[in-house]
DNA sequence: CGCTTACAGAACCGATTGGTTATGAATGGA
DNA sequence: TCCATTCATAACCAATCGGTTCTGTAAGCG
């Protein structure tokens, strides 16, 4: 996952409405409507939300009828993930340096 | 972790100076002088970049003389990961809905 | 004391963001 | 055919963001 990408993950997940609707699919598929129903919002507003998402490749999107349904795809919050757990060795309140050193010797070394 | 606070870890994430910024203290502590030098951009620029990382809770500063040094804080890093991690049974090509109800049953459920 | 170094803060700027309302396009149904 | 439903897009707005330059302050040093 390239540098730009991250920055639409982590952008698209930086606002809590994009977090509620993420967890939302995670139940399943659903449309723009019914996705908009738990918020104080408009319809053109969710539809901005779910474009942010899209754009950061974390839902897919078909028509059916007049509607259109999104899909969770969590494959960049996995990427995402694993570029936190560069930081994994930090975790924890104590560790010596031999331990991190081991540690660091381990990990992959991707920049950014 | 509240979601305010994953707002500000997220945000500061979606940023790429910031995240060469948290790769460049996982070497160590470094004062601002130094730690811009990479960067095509002015000193006030990353001090203000620091400062976002800071109310992220991402890094702690102390002064030393005329200079600050950055120290990286990984905790909040940690538990953005945990919250991810709600999606891992999402990740993976492949899998029944057996093997999704069993990860879903296993999961603490945390809302947002 | 006076100079330099290291940094933060203020003021400013253009671009982006997150919302709005209004409108238009496509589909389905009477 | 005509109408209703679903949704995206456009235009607009205030607030925030990421950068700049200029200035101020605190510490170290001759």
């Amino acid at each position: 996952m390239d540098s730009k990408q991250l920055d639409l993950v982590f952008a698209a997940l930086a606002d809590p409405t994009r977090r509620a609707l993420l967890a939302r699919l995670s139940e399943g598929d659903n449309c723009v409507a019914v996705l908009a129903e738990p918020f104080a919002m408009s319809q053109p507003a969710i539809s901005k939300h779910l474009k942010v998402l899209e754009n950061a490749g974390l839902i897919s999107r078909h028509s059916a009828g007049t509607s259109r349904f999104s899909h969770l795809e969590a494959e960049p919050l996995r990427e995402a993930t694993e570029y936190m757990e560069k930081y994994k060795r930090f975790w924890g309140a104590k560790f010596d340096k031999l331990d991190a050193a081991l540690a660091a010797y381990q990990e992959e070394n991707t920049d950014d």
